[in-house]
RNA sequence: GCGCCCUUCGUCUAUCGGUUAGGACUCAAGAUUUUCAAUCUUGCAAGAGGGGUUCGACUCCCCUAGGGCGCGCCA
Protein backbone atom coordinates (compact mmCIF):
# COMPACT_ATOMS: atom_id res chain seq x y z
CA UNK A 1 0.00 0.00 0.00
CA UNK A 2 1.00 3.53 -1.01
CA UNK A 3 -0.92 5.12 1.17
CA UNK A 4 -0.84 4.39 5.23
CA UNK A 5 -2.94 5.28 8.27
CA UNK A 6 -6.40 4.64 5.69
CA UNK A 7 -8.79 5.13 7.99
CA UNK A 8 -11.24 3.25 5.46
CA UNK A 9 -10.97 -0.55 4.72
CA UNK A 10 -8.80 -1.88 1.99
CA UNK A 11 -6.84 -4.47 2.30
CA UNK A 12 -6.54 -4.78 -1.75
CA UNK A 13 -3.45 -6.05 -3.24
CA UNK A 14 -3.72 -4.27 -6.17
CA UNK A 15 -0.35 -3.77 -8.28
CA UNK A 16 -1.77 -0.19 -9.23
CA UNK A 17 -0.59 0.64 -5.86
CA UNK A 18 2.87 -0.55 -6.16
CA UNK A 19 5.28 2.42 -5.07
CA UNK A 20 7.05 2.15 -8.02
CA UNK A 21 4.47 3.02 -10.45
CA UNK A 22 3.78 6.40 -11.43
CA UNK A 23 0.50 7.79 -10.63
CA UNK A 24 -1.69 8.49 -13.92
CA UNK A 25 -5.15 10.53 -13.02
CA UNK A 26 -7.52 11.58 -15.72
CA UNK A 27 -10.55 13.84 -15.96
CA UNK A 28 -13.00 12.38 -18.33
CA UNK A 29 -15.65 14.40 -18.96
CA UNK A 30 -18.45 14.04 -21.91
CA UNK A 31 -18.40 17.14 -24.17
CA UNK A 32 -22.52 17.71 -23.90
CA UNK A 33 -22.52 20.97 -22.05
CA UNK A 34 -20.35 23.26 -20.41
CA UNK A 35 -17.83 22.14 -17.61
CA UNK A 36 -19.87 22.83 -14.38
CA UNK A 37 -18.69 23.30 -10.86
CA UNK A 38 -18.98 19.81 -9.99
CA UNK A 39 -16.90 18.73 -13.12
CA UNK A 40 -14.41 21.69 -11.96
CA UNK A 41 -14.26 19.55 -8.26
CA UNK A 42 -13.58 16.36 -9.80
CA UNK A 43 -10.74 17.60 -12.60
CA UNK A 44 -9.45 19.44 -9.69
CA UNK A 45 -9.12 16.85 -7.50
CA UNK A 46 -7.49 14.39 -9.98
CA UNK A 47 -4.87 17.23 -11.06
CA UNK A 48 -4.28 17.66 -7.42
CA UNK A 49 -3.67 13.91 -6.56
CA UNK A 50 -1.67 13.65 -9.57
CA UNK A 51 0.48 16.68 -9.35
CA UNK A 52 0.63 15.44 -4.82
CA UNK A 53 2.72 12.16 -6.15
CA UNK A 54 4.38 13.51 -8.90
CA UNK A 55 2.43 11.78 -11.21
CA UNK A 56 0.95 12.07 -14.61
CA UNK A 57 -2.82 14.35 -14.94
CA UNK A 58 -4.69 13.20 -17.97
CA UNK A 59 -7.45 14.58 -20.11
CA UNK A 60 -9.95 12.32 -22.23
CA UNK A 61 -13.08 14.01 -23.88
CA UNK A 62 -15.50 11.35 -24.34
CA UNK A 63 -17.56 12.04 -27.36
CA UNK A 64 -18.71 9.12 -28.59
CA UNK A 65 -22.69 10.30 -28.15
CA UNK A 66 -22.71 11.40 -31.63
CA UNK A 67 -25.97 13.62 -31.39
CA UNK A 68 -24.92 15.04 -28.18
CA UNK A 69 -21.41 16.82 -28.55
CA UNK A 70 -20.51 19.33 -29.74
CA UNK A 71 -17.05 21.53 -30.39
CA UNK A 72 -18.55 24.45 -28.52
CA UNK A 73 -18.60 22.17 -25.71
CA UNK A 74 -15.06 20.72 -25.92
CA UNK A 75 -14.01 24.16 -26.55
CA UNK A 76 -15.76 25.06 -23.13
CA UNK A 77 -14.11 22.48 -20.94
CA UNK A 78 -10.56 22.99 -22.36
CA UNK A 79 -11.01 26.77 -21.61
CA UNK A 80 -12.37 26.24 -18.41
CA UNK A 81 -9.67 23.61 -17.11
CA UNK A 82 -7.06 26.56 -18.40
CA UNK A 83 -8.54 29.42 -16.82
CA UNK A 84 -8.67 27.26 -13.74
CA UNK A 85 -4.93 26.45 -14.35
CA UNK A 86 -5.59 22.69 -14.08
CA UNK A 87 -3.33 21.77 -16.85
CA UNK A 88 -3.12 18.58 -18.08
CA UNK A 89 -0.09 16.30 -19.54
CA UNK A 90 0.30 14.34 -22.90
CA UNK A 91 -1.83 15.09 -25.56
CA UNK A 92 -5.93 14.92 -25.04
CA UNK A 93 -7.52 11.52 -25.98
CA UNK A 94 -10.70 11.46 -27.86
CA UNK A 95 -12.43 8.18 -27.54
CA UNK A 96 -14.23 8.70 -30.85
CA UNK A 97 -11.67 8.62 -32.38
CA UNK A 98 -10.40 5.24 -30.66
CA UNK A 99 -13.87 3.15 -31.56
CA UNK A 100 -11.78 0.51 -33.58
CA UNK A 101 -9.60 -0.18 -30.72
CA UNK A 102 -12.55 -0.55 -28.86
CA UNK A 103 -14.65 -3.24 -31.11
CA UNK A 104 -11.15 -4.85 -31.18
CA UNK A 105 -11.56 -5.63 -27.45
CA UNK A 106 -15.40 -6.82 -27.52
CA UNK A 107 -14.38 -9.07 -30.24
CA UNK A 108 -11.40 -10.18 -28.41
CA UNK A 109 -13.67 -11.18 -25.78
CA UNK A 110 -16.48 -12.86 -27.84
CA UNK A 111 -13.23 -14.96 -29.31
CA UNK A 112 -12.44 -16.00 -25.75
CA UNK A 113 -15.90 -16.92 -25.11
CA UNK A 114 -16.44 -14.13 -22.20
CA UNK A 115 -19.00 -12.04 -24.57
CA UNK A 116 -21.43 -13.27 -26.91
CA UNK A 117 -24.10 -12.55 -29.63
CA UNK A 118 -27.38 -11.07 -28.95
CA UNK A 119 -29.86 -10.81 -31.79
CA UNK A 120 -32.90 -9.15 -29.10
CA UNK A 121 -34.32 -6.16 -30.88
CA UNK A 122 -34.73 -2.69 -28.99
CA UNK A 123 -38.75 -3.45 -28.89
CA UNK A 124 -37.97 -7.31 -27.64
CA UNK A 125 -36.14 -5.37 -24.41
CA UNK A 126 -38.72 -2.77 -24.06
CA UNK A 127 -41.07 -5.77 -23.69
CA UNK A 128 -38.77 -7.46 -21.51
CA UNK A 129 -38.54 -4.75 -18.71
CA UNK A 130 -41.90 -3.69 -18.92
CA UNK A 131 -43.06 -7.05 -17.84
CA UNK A 132 -40.25 -6.85 -15.23
CA UNK A 133 -41.58 -3.82 -14.06
CA UNK A 134 -44.70 -5.14 -13.87
CA UNK A 135 -43.96 -8.51 -12.06
CA UNK A 136 -42.08 -5.53 -9.49
CA UNK A 137 -38.87 -7.47 -10.39
CA UNK A 138 -34.95 -6.02 -11.05
CA UNK A 139 -34.71 -4.20 -14.36
CA UNK A 140 -32.27 -5.90 -16.19
CA UNK A 141 -31.16 -8.08 -19.60
CA UNK A 142 -32.67 -11.46 -18.37
CA UNK A 143 -29.36 -13.52 -20.47
CA UNK A 144 -32.26 -14.96 -23.19
CA UNK A 145 -28.61 -15.16 -25.47
CA UNK A 146 -26.36 -16.09 -23.43
CA UNK A 147 -26.11 -19.62 -23.87
CA UNK A 148 -28.13 -20.06 -27.37
CA UNK A 149 -25.91 -22.02 -29.86
CA UNK A 150 -24.53 -20.01 -32.71
CA UNK A 151 -26.93 -22.05 -35.53
CA UNK A 152 -29.71 -19.82 -33.77
CA UNK A 153 -28.54 -16.51 -34.79
CA UNK A 154 -30.85 -14.53 -37.01
CA UNK A 155 -29.32 -14.03 -40.45
CA UNK A 156 -30.55 -10.63 -41.18
CA UNK A 157 -30.43 -8.97 -37.65
CA UNK A 158 -26.89 -7.17 -37.03
CA UNK A 159 -26.20 -8.71 -33.28
CA UNK A 160 -24.94 -6.54 -30.23
CA UNK A 161 -22.02 -7.95 -28.32
CA UNK A 162 -22.88 -8.61 -24.22
CA UNK A 163 -20.50 -9.23 -21.56
CA UNK A 164 -20.85 -12.84 -20.33
CA UNK A 165 -21.13 -11.66 -16.66
CA UNK A 166 -20.69 -13.85 -13.40
CA UNK A 167 -24.12 -14.55 -11.90
CA UNK A 168 -22.99 -16.04 -8.82
CA UNK A 169 -20.48 -14.79 -6.22
CA UNK A 170 -20.02 -11.01 -5.61
CA UNK A 171 -17.58 -7.82 -6.54
CA UNK A 172 -16.16 -6.02 -4.35
CA UNK A 173 -15.19 -2.31 -5.31
CA UNK A 174 -12.79 -1.00 -2.56
CA UNK A 175 -13.30 2.26 -3.30
CA UNK A 176 -10.86 5.18 -1.43
CA UNK A 177 -13.89 7.24 -0.72
CA UNK A 178 -16.64 4.95 0.16
CA UNK A 179 -14.86 2.14 1.53
CA UNK A 180 -15.25 -1.79 0.56
CA UNK A 181 -18.30 -1.65 -1.52
CA UNK A 182 -19.84 -4.91 -2.47
CA UNK A 183 -22.69 -5.93 -5.48
CA UNK A 184 -23.67 -9.42 -5.72
CA UNK A 185 -23.34 -10.36 -9.17
CA UNK A 186 -26.41 -11.58 -9.54
CA UNK A 187 -27.48 -8.06 -9.76
CA UNK A 188 -25.82 -7.31 -12.64
CA UNK A 189 -26.58 -8.08 -16.16
CA UNK A 190 -24.90 -8.96 -19.35
CA UNK A 191 -24.90 -5.17 -20.45
CA UNK A 192 -23.57 -4.23 -23.89
CA UNK A 193 -19.82 -3.72 -25.22
CA UNK A 194 -20.32 -3.26 -28.91
CA UNK A 195 -23.83 -1.65 -30.68
CA UNK A 196 -25.34 -3.62 -33.10
CA UNK A 197 -23.75 -0.94 -35.53
CA UNK A 198 -20.49 -1.98 -34.42
CA UNK A 199 -19.77 0.98 -32.19
CA UNK A 200 -18.71 0.64 -28.95
CA UNK A 201 -20.41 1.38 -25.58
CA UNK A 202 -19.19 3.66 -22.68
CA UNK A 203 -18.70 1.13 -20.56
CA UNK A 204 -16.65 -0.47 -22.54
CA UNK A 205 -14.95 2.28 -23.68
CA UNK A 206 -13.93 3.99 -20.69
CA UNK A 207 -12.40 0.18 -19.60
CA UNK A 208 -10.17 -0.08 -22.68
CA UNK A 209 -9.22 3.37 -22.77
CA UNK A 210 -8.16 3.92 -18.73
CA UNK A 211 -6.43 1.03 -19.77
CA UNK A 212 -4.29 2.08 -22.53
CA UNK A 213 -3.90 5.43 -20.87
CA UNK A 214 -2.38 3.65 -17.87
CA UNK A 215 -4.55 4.99 -15.82
CA UNK A 216 -3.94 4.04 -12.24
CA UNK A 217 -6.41 6.22 -10.01
CA UNK A 218 -9.89 6.86 -11.21
CA UNK A 219 -11.13 10.00 -9.24
CA UNK A 220 -14.79 10.31 -10.62
CA UNK A 221 -18.40 10.98 -9.51
CA UNK A 222 -20.37 8.85 -7.44
CA UNK A 223 -22.44 8.24 -10.27
CA UNK A 224 -20.31 5.91 -11.71
CA UNK A 225 -20.07 3.86 -8.36
CA UNK A 226 -22.34 0.90 -9.71
CA UNK A 227 -20.58 1.24 -13.04
CA UNK A 228 -17.56 0.06 -11.21
CA UNK A 229 -18.99 -3.03 -10.75
CA UNK A 230 -19.95 -3.21 -14.46
CA UNK A 231 -16.66 -1.65 -15.58
CA UNK A 232 -14.71 -4.58 -13.30
CA UNK A 233 -16.65 -7.21 -15.10
CA UNK A 234 -14.08 -6.10 -18.60
CA UNK A 235 -11.13 -5.78 -16.65
CA UNK A 236 -11.32 -9.22 -15.05
CA UNK A 237 -12.61 -10.85 -18.39
CA UNK A 238 -9.41 -9.13 -20.07
CA UNK A 239 -6.99 -10.12 -16.74
CA UNK A 240 -6.04 -6.18 -17.03
CA UNK A 241 -4.61 -4.68 -13.28
CA UNK A 242 -7.48 -2.53 -11.10
CA UNK A 243 -7.20 0.77 -10.87
CA UNK A 244 -7.30 2.28 -7.66
CA UNK A 245 -11.11 3.97 -7.24
CA UNK A 246 -12.44 7.27 -5.71
CA UNK A 247 -15.88 8.16 -6.24
CA UNK A 248 -16.92 11.63 -5.14
CA UNK A 249 -19.81 12.36 -3.78
CA UNK A 250 -22.06 14.23 -5.88
CA UNK A 251 -22.87 18.27 -5.63
CA UNK A 252 -25.78 20.51 -4.68
CA UNK A 253 -27.35 23.47 -5.52
CA UNK A 254 -27.82 26.25 -2.70
CA UNK A 255 -31.25 25.02 -1.84
CA UNK A 256 -29.80 21.33 -1.66
CA UNK A 257 -31.43 20.00 -4.74
CA UNK A 258 -29.56 18.90 -7.52
CA UNK A 259 -27.50 21.15 -9.41
CA UNK A 260 -29.37 23.14 -12.27
CA UNK A 261 -28.77 26.26 -13.90
CA UNK A 262 -30.66 28.38 -10.68
CA UNK A 263 -28.23 27.59 -8.41
CA UNK A 264 -24.88 26.91 -9.25
CA UNK A 265 -24.72 24.86 -12.44
CA UNK A 266 -22.96 27.83 -14.36
CA UNK A 267 -20.21 27.19 -17.00
CA UNK A 268 -17.39 27.69 -15.28
CA UNK A 269 -16.49 30.78 -17.38
CA UNK A 270 -19.36 31.94 -15.73
CA UNK A 271 -17.59 32.07 -12.28
CA UNK A 272 -15.12 34.26 -14.29
CA UNK A 273 -17.33 36.71 -15.13
CA UNK A 274 -18.63 37.02 -12.06
CA UNK A 275 -15.76 38.46 -11.17
CA UNK A 276 -14.29 35.40 -9.14
CA UNK A 277 -10.42 34.68 -9.43
CA UNK A 278 -9.14 30.86 -10.68
CA UNK A 279 -7.17 30.75 -7.59
CA UNK A 280 -9.64 31.42 -5.17
CA UNK A 281 -11.85 28.66 -7.27
CA UNK A 282 -9.37 26.50 -6.23
CA UNK A 283 -9.60 26.70 -2.46
CA UNK A 284 -13.33 26.94 -2.40
CA UNK A 285 -13.67 23.74 -4.76
CA UNK A 286 -11.53 22.27 -2.84
CA UNK A 287 -12.88 22.69 0.64
CA UNK A 288 -15.94 21.59 -1.09
CA UNK A 289 -16.21 17.89 -0.09
CA UNK A 290 -12.20 17.30 1.45
CA UNK A 291 -10.68 19.04 4.60
CA UNK A 292 -7.45 19.29 5.84
CA UNK A 293 -8.21 19.82 9.89
CA UNK A 294 -9.00 23.03 10.20
CA UNK A 295 -7.39 25.21 7.60
CA UNK A 296 -9.57 26.96 5.34
CA UNK A 297 -6.95 29.30 3.13
CA UNK A 298 -5.05 26.75 1.73
CA UNK A 299 -2.96 27.83 -1.35
CA UNK A 300 -2.82 25.74 -4.37
CA UNK A 301 1.25 24.89 -2.95
CA UNK A 302 -0.46 23.89 0.02
CA UNK A 303 -3.23 22.13 -1.25
CA UNK A 304 -0.50 19.77 -3.75
CA UNK A 305 1.46 18.98 -0.38
CA UNK A 306 -1.68 18.30 1.24
CA UNK A 307 -4.27 16.18 -0.91
CA UNK A 308 -5.06 13.12 -0.07
CA UNK A 309 -8.27 10.85 -0.62
CA UNK A 310 -8.64 9.59 2.71
CA UNK A 311 -10.07 13.16 3.97
CA UNK A 312 -12.25 13.03 1.08
CA UNK A 313 -16.15 13.02 2.88
CA UNK A 314 -18.57 10.90 2.27
CA UNK A 315 -21.24 12.92 1.96
CA UNK A 316 -22.97 15.82 -0.90
CA UNK A 317 -21.86 19.34 -0.36
CA UNK A 318 -23.93 22.31 -1.50
CA UNK A 319 -22.32 25.29 -2.97
CA UNK A 320 -22.22 28.10 -1.36
CA UNK A 321 -21.73 31.73 -2.98
CA UNK A 322 -21.37 33.55 0.34
CA UNK A 323 -18.34 31.22 1.19
CA UNK A 324 -17.00 31.73 -2.27
CA UNK A 325 -17.22 35.39 -2.14
CA UNK A 326 -15.54 35.35 1.05
CA UNK A 327 -12.44 33.04 0.01
CA UNK A 328 -12.70 35.26 -3.33
CA UNK A 329 -11.99 38.14 -0.69
CA UNK A 330 -9.25 36.85 1.02
CA UNK A 331 -7.51 36.52 -2.31
CA UNK A 332 -8.31 39.45 -3.96
CA UNK A 333 -6.75 41.57 -0.68
CA UNK A 334 -3.71 39.46 -0.64
CA UNK A 335 -3.33 39.98 -4.73
CA UNK A 336 -0.55 42.31 -6.18
CA UNK A 337 -2.31 45.99 -7.02
CA UNK A 338 -0.67 45.24 -10.67
CA UNK A 339 -2.01 41.68 -10.81
CA UNK A 340 -5.63 42.58 -9.97
CA UNK A 341 -5.64 46.25 -12.28
CA UNK A 342 -4.70 43.85 -14.95
CA UNK A 343 -7.48 41.39 -13.96
CA UNK A 344 -9.96 43.86 -13.86
CA UNK A 345 -8.93 45.97 -16.71
CA UNK A 346 -10.96 44.30 -19.30
CA UNK A 347 -13.97 44.68 -17.55
CA UNK A 348 -14.14 48.43 -18.69
CA UNK A 349 -14.20 47.48 -22.05
CA UNK A 350 -11.66 49.81 -23.54
CA UNK A 351 -13.66 53.02 -21.45
CA UNK A 352 -10.60 55.18 -19.10
CA UNK A 353 -8.22 56.00 -21.40
CA UNK A 354 -4.49 54.41 -21.37
CA UNK A 355 -3.41 55.65 -17.98
CA UNK A 356 -6.46 53.60 -16.50
CA UNK A 357 -3.72 50.95 -15.58
CA UNK A 358 -1.84 53.16 -13.50
CA UNK A 359 -4.95 54.78 -12.36
CA UNK A 360 -6.22 51.62 -11.02
CA UNK A 361 -2.93 50.62 -9.22
CA UNK A 362 -2.35 53.69 -7.39
CA UNK A 363 -6.25 53.41 -6.45
CA UNK A 364 -6.03 49.18 -5.88
CA UNK A 365 -4.91 49.48 -1.78
CA UNK A 366 -8.17 51.04 -1.11
CA UNK A 367 -10.15 49.70 -3.53
CA UNK A 368 -9.51 45.76 -3.40
CA UNK A 369 -10.41 45.64 0.12
CA UNK A 370 -13.76 46.69 -0.85
CA UNK A 371 -14.47 44.03 -3.03
CA UNK A 372 -14.91 40.56 -2.92
CA UNK A 373 -14.92 40.25 -6.58
CA UNK A 374 -13.53 41.78 -9.81
CA UNK A 375 -16.71 42.96 -10.59
CA UNK A 376 -17.31 44.54 -7.66
CA UNK A 377 -13.59 45.96 -7.45
CA UNK A 378 -14.72 47.62 -10.98
CA UNK A 379 -17.68 49.19 -9.69
CA UNK A 380 -15.82 50.57 -6.80
CA UNK A 381 -13.38 52.21 -9.38
CA UNK A 382 -15.67 53.75 -11.45
CA UNK A 383 -14.91 57.19 -9.77
CA UNK A 384 -11.79 57.03 -11.37
CA UNK A 385 -13.47 57.12 -15.28
CA UNK A 386 -16.47 58.74 -14.71
CA UNK A 387 -16.73 62.39 -17.06
CA UNK A 388 -17.90 65.44 -15.64
CA UNK A 389 -20.41 66.30 -14.65
CA UNK A 390 -19.89 63.02 -12.39
CA UNK A 391 -23.38 61.23 -11.97
CA UNK A 392 -24.51 61.27 -8.31
CA UNK A 393 -26.64 58.07 -6.73
CA UNK A 394 -29.37 59.21 -4.44
CA UNK A 395 -27.16 58.44 -1.06
CA UNK A 396 -24.69 60.75 -2.62
CA UNK A 397 -27.46 63.62 -3.59
CA UNK A 398 -28.56 63.30 0.01
CA UNK A 399 -25.02 64.32 0.83
CA UNK A 400 -24.57 67.37 -0.83
CA UNK A 401 -26.75 69.61 1.00
CA UNK A 402 -27.30 73.17 0.95
CA UNK A 403 -24.39 72.84 4.46
CA UNK A 404 -22.05 70.46 2.36
CA UNK A 405 -21.79 72.37 -0.20
CA UNK A 406 -21.10 75.76 1.53
CA UNK A 407 -18.19 73.32 2.67
CA UNK A 408 -17.07 72.41 -0.31
CA UNK A 409 -16.99 75.92 -1.55
CA UNK A 410 -15.12 76.96 1.20
CA UNK A 411 -12.85 74.16 0.86
CA UNK A 412 -11.83 75.12 -2.83
CA UNK A 413 -9.40 77.95 -2.04
CA UNK A 414 -7.55 75.89 0.45
CA UNK A 415 -6.55 73.12 -1.55
CA UNK A 416 -5.78 75.43 -4.61
CA UNK A 417 -3.01 76.05 -1.92
CA UNK A 418 -2.13 73.13 -0.87
CA UNK A 419 0.67 70.20 -1.91
CA UNK A 420 -1.06 67.52 -3.59
CA UNK A 421 -0.21 64.49 -1.66
CA UNK A 422 -2.02 62.33 1.11
CA UNK A 423 -0.47 63.99 3.92
CA UNK A 424 -0.94 67.69 3.47
CA UNK A 425 -3.83 67.23 1.83
CA UNK A 426 -5.10 65.27 5.46
CA UNK A 427 -3.56 68.07 7.58
CA UNK A 428 -5.43 70.79 5.17
CA UNK A 429 -8.70 68.82 5.75
CA UNK A 430 -8.22 68.59 9.57
CA UNK A 431 -7.41 72.04 10.08
CA UNK A 432 -10.31 73.29 8.49
CA UNK A 433 -12.71 70.99 10.16
CA UNK A 434 -11.77 71.91 13.67
CA UNK A 435 -11.34 75.79 12.40
CA UNK A 436 -15.35 75.44 11.80
CA UNK A 437 -15.78 73.50 14.44
CA UNK A 438 -16.85 70.75 12.30
CA UNK A 439 -16.22 66.43 12.69
CA UNK A 440 -13.91 65.24 10.10
CA UNK A 441 -16.85 62.63 8.90
CA UNK A 442 -18.98 66.17 8.13
CA UNK A 443 -16.48 67.16 5.58
CA UNK A 444 -15.12 63.98 4.07
CA UNK A 445 -18.49 63.03 3.20
CA UNK A 446 -19.79 65.91 1.23
CA UNK A 447 -15.85 65.69 -0.64
CA UNK A 448 -16.53 61.98 -1.53
CA UNK A 449 -19.82 62.76 -2.49
CA UNK A 450 -18.56 65.49 -4.99
CA UNK A 451 -15.59 63.25 -6.12
CA UNK A 452 -16.77 60.00 -6.32
CA UNK A 453 -20.96 60.42 -6.78
CA UNK A 454 -21.05 57.90 -4.18
CA UNK A 455 -21.27 57.57 -0.46
CA UNK A 456 -18.78 54.76 -0.05
CA UNK A 457 -15.10 55.04 -1.45
CA UNK A 458 -11.56 54.44 -0.37
CA UNK A 459 -10.33 56.80 1.88
CA UNK A 460 -10.82 60.38 0.75
CA UNK A 461 -7.22 61.67 0.88
CA UNK A 462 -5.92 58.54 -1.81
CA UNK A 463 -9.24 59.68 -4.10
CA UNK A 464 -8.11 62.53 -3.84
CA UNK A 465 -4.43 61.86 -4.91
CA UNK A 466 -5.45 59.26 -7.42
CA UNK A 467 -7.47 62.12 -9.20
CA UNK A 468 -4.68 64.46 -9.52
CA UNK A 469 -5.43 68.65 -8.25
CA UNK A 470 -7.27 69.66 -11.37
CA UNK A 471 -9.66 66.65 -11.52
CA UNK A 472 -10.72 67.09 -8.01
CA UNK A 473 -10.96 70.80 -8.25
CA UNK A 474 -13.03 70.55 -11.28
CA UNK A 475 -15.82 67.91 -9.65
CA UNK A 476 -15.63 69.90 -6.47
CA UNK A 477 -16.59 73.21 -8.64
CA UNK A 478 -19.25 71.26 -10.66
CA UNK A 479 -21.08 70.29 -7.03
CA UNK A 480 -20.54 74.04 -5.76
CA UNK A 481 -22.03 76.22 -8.62
CA UNK A 482 -25.58 74.98 -9.36
C1' G B 1 -39.51 -2.21 -7.78
C1' C B 2 -34.17 -3.90 -7.22
C1' G B 3 -29.05 -2.52 -5.95
C1' C B 4 -25.66 0.99 -3.95
C1' C B 5 -24.28 5.54 -1.32
C1' C B 6 -25.21 9.45 2.23
C1' U B 7 -27.23 11.93 7.18
C1' U B 8 -22.64 16.82 13.10
C1' C B 9 -24.69 24.32 13.83
C1' G B 10 -28.73 27.53 8.10
C1' U B 11 -24.03 26.18 4.84
C1' C B 12 -18.77 23.89 4.35
C1' U B 13 -16.48 20.88 7.85
C1' A B 14 -13.11 18.82 12.50
C1' U B 15 -13.73 14.67 15.73
C1' C B 16 -10.45 8.14 13.91
C1' G B 17 -14.87 5.27 22.01
C1' G B 18 -13.75 9.44 27.01
C1' U B 19 -13.80 17.09 24.29
C1' U B 20 -17.61 22.47 27.96
C1' A B 21 -18.60 18.65 20.25
C1' G B 22 -13.73 22.70 17.54
C1' G B 23 -13.02 25.93 13.12
C1' A B 24 -14.90 28.68 8.75
C1' C B 25 -19.05 31.20 6.08
C1' U B 26 -23.67 33.70 7.15
C1' C B 27 -26.24 36.57 10.87
C1' A B 28 -26.17 39.79 15.50
C1' A B 29 -23.47 42.97 18.95
C1' G B 30 -19.09 45.69 20.21
C1' A B 31 -14.08 47.90 19.25
C1' U B 32 -11.63 50.83 15.43
C1' U B 33 -12.87 54.62 11.72
C1' U B 34 -13.65 60.36 7.19
C1' U B 35 -17.84 56.51 4.44
C1' C B 36 -17.89 51.60 3.26
C1' A B 37 -14.91 47.83 3.84
C1' A B 38 -10.89 45.38 6.10
C1' U B 39 -9.25 43.96 10.98
C1' C B 40 -10.07 42.41 16.14
C1' U B 41 -13.50 40.73 20.16
C1' U B 42 -18.01 38.47 21.63
C1' G B 43 -22.53 35.99 20.71
C1' C B 44 -26.55 32.78 18.24
C1' A B 45 -26.38 27.84 16.27
C1' A B 46 -25.41 20.84 15.46
C1' G B 47 -24.61 14.81 16.19
C1' A B 48 -32.34 12.65 11.77
C1' G B 49 -35.27 9.02 15.04
C1' G B 50 -35.22 4.25 17.58
C1' G B 51 -32.76 0.05 19.31
C1' G B 52 -28.32 -2.40 20.66
C1' U B 53 -22.57 -3.28 21.87
C1' U B 54 -19.61 -0.87 25.82
C1' C B 55 -17.73 1.29 32.22
C1' G B 56 -18.44 5.08 28.36
C1' A B 57 -20.89 6.49 22.06
C1' C B 58 -21.20 11.78 17.11
C1' U B 59 -17.73 7.81 16.59
C1' C B 60 -19.05 0.44 16.15
C1' C B 61 -23.68 -2.79 14.72
C1' C B 62 -29.04 -3.15 13.37
C1' C B 63 -33.79 -0.96 12.09
C1' U B 64 -36.73 3.26 10.51
C1' A B 65 -37.15 7.94 8.15
C1' G B 66 -35.27 11.38 4.71
C1' G B 67 -32.00 12.53 0.55
C1' G B 68 -28.99 10.99 -3.68
C1' C B 69 -27.14 7.72 -7.60
C1' G B 70 -27.62 3.54 -10.85
C1' C B 71 -30.68 -0.15 -13.30
C1' G B 72 -30.43 2.31 -22.18
C1' C B 73 -27.91 -0.50 -28.66
C1' C B 74 -26.74 7.77 -23.24
C1' A B 75 -22.29 9.01 -21.21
Amino acid sequence: MLRTGAKRPNSSPNRTQSRLMTIVTRFAPSPTGFLHIGGARTALFNWLYSRRHSGVFRLRIEDTDRQRSTPAAIEAIIEGLQWLGLNWDDEIVYQFARAERHAEVAKHLLAQGRAYHCYASPEELEEMREQQRAAGKPIRYDGRWRDKPATDRRPNVPPVIRIKAPQTGETIIHDKVQGDVRFGNDVLDDFILLRSDGTPTYMLSVVVDDFDMGVTHIIRGDDHLTNAARQRQIIDAMGWPIPTYAHLPLMHGEDGQKLSKRHGALGIHEYKDLGYLPEAMRNYLLRLGWSHGDDEIITTEQAIAWFNLENIGRSPARVDFKKLDNVNGHYMRQASDEALADATLPLFKGNGGPDLRAKLIAAMPGLKERAKTLVELADGAQFLIAKRPLPIDDKAQKLLSPEGRSILARLIPIFEQTPWESAALDGAVRNFAEHNGLKLGAVAQPLRAALTGRSTSPGIFDVLVVLGKAESLGRLADQTKS
